[in-house]
DNA sequence: CGCCTCAGTTAGAAGCTATAACGACTGTAG
DNA sequence: CTACAGTCGTTATAGCTTCTAACTGAGGCG
């Protein structure tokens, strides 16, 4: 006998090796993330419900505000994540090539959306009235919208400069430090517009009916994107 | 004395001359309505309560189930009367000219998704995922999509044929009947679309911080689209 | 004039968010 | 090993929501 003890917990409550408090709680609060992406998935934003949530953990309803302090602040986070996700799709689509191709950033975008329809709803959907976007996912925008810059540089540098782009040099904010050419920044900002334009009209449901396939839409503004 | 009685209230009830109790159910209804659009302006279609309605105009909650079946119902109707407005409103950009000048008209969804930001959501935003337009809406759809096509005839007609048109003229299904060319129809979608894209932004709050003003941004691109 | 329909009421069920108070467990310190 | 303290989960409760059922009152219509 006397066989050996578990490694003894390090008394250190370091990053890497919190104590076993901390990690439950961590623990339950992704176990909550995860039942609220899933009920987000199948019913939207709108319907989700702490006191579901905490049904299906097998728990009251009361006791998940040991982990989120109120609805608000769970969808939140879970907005947070949303856009993280987004950063990475579009960091993983602009790994292989040097400088991020513009197309794969653009397919990127159209899988992302439709692998959660709802967790592109929740970013770019209907936003909450009250709801004020906090600091960190203004940074990861900011983040997303550099890599669009990136990709849009080599296909928009030798375009013919538009009205537009001469109001544009004269009124950025963001961008800061960036300054890319007015017609870069143009040409993100409608890829952006018209890339949401077609995914947001097809989540919506607004081409069932008609018989193309919005695929085929989104490729084509995207070709044209493209060639400029 | 005797002096002439009030017209008799004639017995028949013709339907522009509707008995007192029917006259009176239109009135309440109409005046639930307005108290709901009001709500819906200020804080969004999710925060609209029957209760708080009922509270306003001085009665009790289940009394406005007496008007509307349910709050989904209510909702219903409001989304049917903002297509109509809609409709409306590009109907007077279209009355001046002979077919509908594509600027006039995109200058019109513009004004009339700003002047009330959450009736355009409460059509084009994120929607309720059980949610199933009724037959009329689509009607109406469709009567707003014909005169888009109509605005585009002109514009599109002599455009070049994209390969995405040679595939919508096998792939098209609604627009029964019409049987516009296939560039026309590419235009008008990817007028809807490219709209739809900054206006959905804008209204969402995501130019914000971002100090161009979405007006030339929506200018340039109906200068876009207008121009080929 | 009397009936009868319909408007609006109260009462109540079932759901939600959120707070407060309490018991129990557990990790830690002595 | 024991005692403390912090946290987790519970029940109870308030207040809100939609929506149904049953009752009352008043108005229109024959």
């Amino acid at each position: 006998m006397n066989a050996p003890r578990p490694q003894k917990p390090e008394a250190s409550d370091s990053p890497e090796n919190p104590p076993p408090r901390a990690r439950y709680r961590t623990q339950v609060r992704a176990e909550i993330k995860e039942h609220a992406w899933r009920q987000i998935a199948t019913a939207g934003a709108s319907a989700l419900s702490l006191n579901a949530i905490a049904k299906q953990m097998g728990m009251t309803g009361p006791a998940l505000y040991r982990y989120f302090a109120s609805r608000d602040d769970l969808i939140t986070e879970l907005v947070t994540d949303a856009y993280r996700s987004l950063a990475d799709a579009f960091h993983a689509a602009s790994a292989g090539t040097q400088g991020a191709d513009f197309a794969d950033l653009g397919h990127a975008l159209r899988a992302w959306a439709l692998e959660d329809p709802h967790r592109y709803l929740l970013i770019y959907g209907t936003p909450v009235p009250g709801y004020h976007a906090p600091a960190d996912v203004t940074l990861i925008a900011a983040e997303i919208m550099t890599m669009l810059l990136d990709a849009c540089v080599p296909v928009a540098t030798d375009a013919e400069s538009t009205p537009f782009d001469a109001y544009l040099a004269g009124n950025r904010a963001w961008d800061g430090g960036y300054s890319a050419p007015a017609q870069v920044l143009h040409r993100a900002l409608v890829s952006w517009t018209r890339m949401h334009g077609v995914l947001s009209l097809e989540l919506a449901g607004h081409f069932t009916g008609m018989a193309f396939d919005p695929a085929e839409l989104y490729a084509a503004e995207l070709d044209r994107l493209r060639t400029g």
